[in-house]
DNA sequence: AGACCCCTGGAC
DNA sequence: GTCCAGGGGTCT
């Protein structure tokens, strides 16, 4: 699910209800999900402020007084919503955190692919998933994405999927870049010019400003930290879309697996190179 | 690069 | 029943 702009939502709003908030107790009913036991997770956690929310590619980064991290990965259908007390059990609840002010945040997932863990200071960086991690789209200029694309041998849209290369994108926003920019995913970067660069840097910018302001795409399990859908499955121009015509050019649009990822393109946008 | 694996549930 | 899914890891 939740690729940069789902996490740069997510982050958004429970550095609002978060910050300031201490850790009273931890519940941690599917514990698998903890990279260490549970027991010993709680006992780092308990007692400390929480003091901010941070993301880095798609890992949410809880930053907590005195020093501990927790990095939370949602995967693909992982959930972290802020509530009250009051609220209904959820569903698929695998780690809870009760707050001073009563309130609590809940770590949900239906599939269990997501994962928490907590680091003291300077060991995230040691960890091997973060070290390796690329730059953010959204800080870098178009000469440094250029330069971590061109001349490799790879598939385009599996090289943007590629963390190491760039942190953040995945499977939806890699295929509404690469139509806006009219790219076809199954071109291989080396046979990319500049240009092709430079605009498909300018749309992936574009797509993933407007899907952080429109609060992410739900198109299914998403959900932000108050547990609201976003608003940018509406705008959708690739994503999903097999099938149905091209909003540019009215051709139907095909679907295609690119290293095991569904990608949908259109032909005549989006011609082979 | 590709084939699986981790898991659950919805669509068909 | 089968196939599919916003991710990432590990094997050949």
């Amino acid at each position: 699910m939740p690729e940069l702009p789902e996490v740069e939502t997510i982050a958004r709003g429970l550095r609002r209800t978060l910050a300031g908030r201490v850790v009273t107790a931890v519940e941690a009913p599917d514990p698998s999900c903890l990279a260490e036991g549970p027991a010993s997770f709680a006992s780092r956690v308990c007692g400390r402020t929480i003091l901010g929310v941070r993301r880095r590619a798609k890992l949410l980064l809880l930053d907590m007084d005195p020093g501990l991290t927790l990095a939370v990965h949602l995967r693909m259908t992982g959930r972290l919503v802020a509530s009250a007390a009051a609220d209904a059990p959820q569903p698929h609840a695998r780690l809870v955190l009760r707050l001073d002010n009563g309130g609590r945040l809940l770590f949900a997932d239906c599939r269990r692919f997501g994962t928490v863990h907590a680091f003291s200071p300077g060991e995230l960086e040691l960890w091997p998933f973060y070290a390796a991690l690329g730059p953010e789209p959204l800080e870098i200029n178009a000469k440094q994405f250029a330069s971590r694309f061109a001349g490799r041998g790879g598939r385009i849209k599996s090289l943007l999927l590629d963390q190491g290369l760039l942190a953040g994108v995945g499977n939806i926003y890699a295929d509404e870049a690469l139509h806006r920019a009219g790219i076809c995913p199954l071109t291989r970067a080396n046979r990319l010019t500049n240009k092709h660069f430079s605009n498909l840097f300018k749309e992936l910018k574009a797509v993933l400003r407007q899907a952080i302001r429109e609060n992410g795409s739900s198109t299914r399990d998403y959900r932000d930290a108050g547990g609201n859908a976003g608003a940018f499955q509406n705008s959708f121009q690739a994503y999903g879309r097999a099938g149905e015509p091209c909003l540019r050019c009215a051709s139907p649009m095909v679907a295609a697996k690119v290293g095991g990822r569904t990608s949908t393109y259109c032909p005549a946008c989006q011609p082979p190179l």
